[in-house]
RNA sequence: CGAGGUGUGGCUCAGUUUGGUAGAGCGCUUGGUUUGGGACCAAGAUGCCGCAGGUUCGAAUCCUGUCACCUCGACCA
């Protein structure tokens, strides 16, 4: 594809250096502030009414799938967090600790929730009895602190925004399918409303959820061929239930332990639309998602009739779409590039030449196809248009993951040096063992993301790495 | 957290080597002319030089600490 021509002066190529790119594109779109706490961001309006139309389009697919919302507390005491071993030894060393309470030291030190399976299981245990009381589908939105070393808005905070969904079952089959089914419900969110291909798996033991038995993923790759974990779901098997004692009287009258998963999507997914979306000219948004939706841009506004026009526009598209109009007294230059900085699907344009036609002029962000569209058919139009934009977004990421997928079917010479010259999502055999993992990760500075489900045809008999037997085809790159 | 780099009006930076009255462009405000890809003219406002200590008659400049950001590692959603 040609390139495009960069109109915004302000914001690095992400040729030149994408985490520049990443970061200018991050400020001049307003999405972040950065605070006076090291590593924790202020998201401003515009971030977070992204985030907000994240959290209505996935807390309706939650709602479908049964779910309830609760709130829990903010603190786990020490004890608590303790309970369950591989747990407490997975989070441990990222956790906040609160000792004072006003001047006064504390009995037992708190921590600020870094996730909160050991709050939902304190629970889960005074409120399940019976097989009547199953399944539990609970999910909280809420924010986490995880004490990180090195930071980026987004990709990595300390506190980050959230929502995990933690739910109890009667039988092992029945948490499983439910793992699967949110991971689903993720993957789906992904595609249809952020217009970003993930590809589902799952993690291998290395890289799963401290204190799970299977922990799945979704994967997706940015713009510079590294993979970055969208969502995840995990099965706990009934581990946190024996842990916390949490029981149920069967069907059978015998006293049983039911079956845990949780599964979780954050704020970190705006850092993927940004990254799998964005181009030299700043953002851009899926319009399922976009806070705004078209922008109109009057031409010629001071002309007789131009803005009564635009606002009637305005009215009528209100009813269909988020729709604004920017009638200031900027040039229309400036307004193309500040909306285009901005990520808003379509630009209307409506000057005098289009009035006298019937028309006006709409621009798509993610081609800059301009397209004669008449005044007449714009409620019908309108709709359409921001299904192209998304369907437009969706085929050029899924071909670009297509053109930076690639096999390796050699040894690890061939692997080290894949990884050091081609970005982006390898394929190898891998014969399952940890030692394979760890030696991948120092000599070719990459890590499994996940075991695809879509195994297909094996790609090698031997594994990539030890020339075993493999077990399994493993999608192999660097990661955020 | 380890190695390296950068912090000067809102933004991009000059000035730091060799201590001596804080600068430019863009942006902002006001008025006017403009308007189909970041318009033009005129007049104005804006700084404890990241922050805290220290050295000095005197610090943006030298020293110590600290915070933030960037790059590469390690850790991780």
């Amino acid at each position: 594809m040609a390139k495009q021509k960069k109109l915004v002066e302000e914001i690095t190529s992400m040729d030149v250096d994408f985490a520049q790119w990443y970061t200018d594109v991050v400020k001049k779109a307003e999405l972040v502030d950065y605070s006076g706490v090291r590593g924790c961001m202020v998201i401003r309006p515009y971030g977070y009414a992204i985030w907000e139309n994240i959290q209505k389009n996935l807390d309706q697919r939650f709602k479908d799938t049964g779910h309830e919302n609760v709130a829990m507390p903010l603190f786990i005491p020490e004890s608590l967090l303790q309970k369950e071993k591989d747990h407490v030894e997975g989070f441990a060393p990222e956790v906040a600790w609160v000792t004072m309470g006003g001047s006064e030291e504390l009995t037992e030190r708190l921590c600020v929730r870094p996730t909160s399976e050991t709050l939902f299981c304190d629970h889960y245990a005074r409120v399940i009895h019976s097989y009547r009381d199953l399944p539990k589908l609970y999910n909280q939105w809420c924010s986490v602190v995880r004490w990180e070393k090195s930071t980026r808005p987004f990709l990595r905070t300390m506190e980050f925004w959230w929502q995990e969904g933690h739910t109890m079952h009667e039988t092992a089959e029945e948490a499983i399918e439910e793992t699967e089914r949110m991971l689903n419900v993720y993957a789906d969110f992904c595609e249809q409303a952020l217009a970003i291909p993930v590809i589902k798996g799952q993690k291998t033991d290395k890289e799963k959820f401290a204190g799970a038995e299977a922990t799945y993923t979704i994967e997706a790759l940015m713009h510079d061929g590294k993979a970055l974990q969208s969502g995840t779901s995990h099965y706990f098997g009934d581990g946190f239930a024996k842990a916390f004692d949490i029981t149920f009287t069967g069907r059978d009258n015998t006293l049983q332990y039911p079956h845990q998963t949780s599964w979780g999507m954050s704020t970190r997914i705006i850092g993927a639309i940004i990254m799998t979306h964005g181009d030299d000219s700043g953002l851009v948004l899926p319009p399922a998602i976009a806070p705004i939706q078209v922008m109109i841009i009057p031409i010629a506004q001071h002309k007789p009739g131009v803005l009564d026009k635009a606002n009637e526009l305005l009215l009528k598209l209100k009813n269909i779409c988020r729709v604004k109009m920017d009638d200031s007294d900027q040039s229309p230059g400036w307004k193309f590039a500040e909306y285009e900085m901005k990520g808003v699907p379509l630009r209307l344009e409506i000057g005098p030449k289009d009035i006298e036609n019937n028309q006006c002029v709409v621009v798509r962000r993610d081609n800059r196809e301009k397209i004669v569209v008449s005044l007449d058919e714009l409620e019908t139009r309108i709709p359409q248009l921001l299904q192209d934009v998304h369907d437009g977004m969706y085929q050029k990421a899924l071909d670009r993951r297509k053109s930076m997928t690639y096999e390796v079917t050699g040894g690890l010479d061939d692997i080290i040096k894949a990884a050091s010259t081609r970005p982006g999502f390898i394929k190898a055999a891998w014969c399952g063992d940890v030692k394979c993992e760890e030696q991948l990760k120092e000599q070719a500075g990459i890590t499994s993301r996940c075991m695809p489900f879509d195994q297909k045809e094996p790609i090698s008999d031997k594994c990539v790495c030890c020339g075993k037997e493999a077990k399994t085809t493993v999608i192999w790159g660097k990661a955020y």
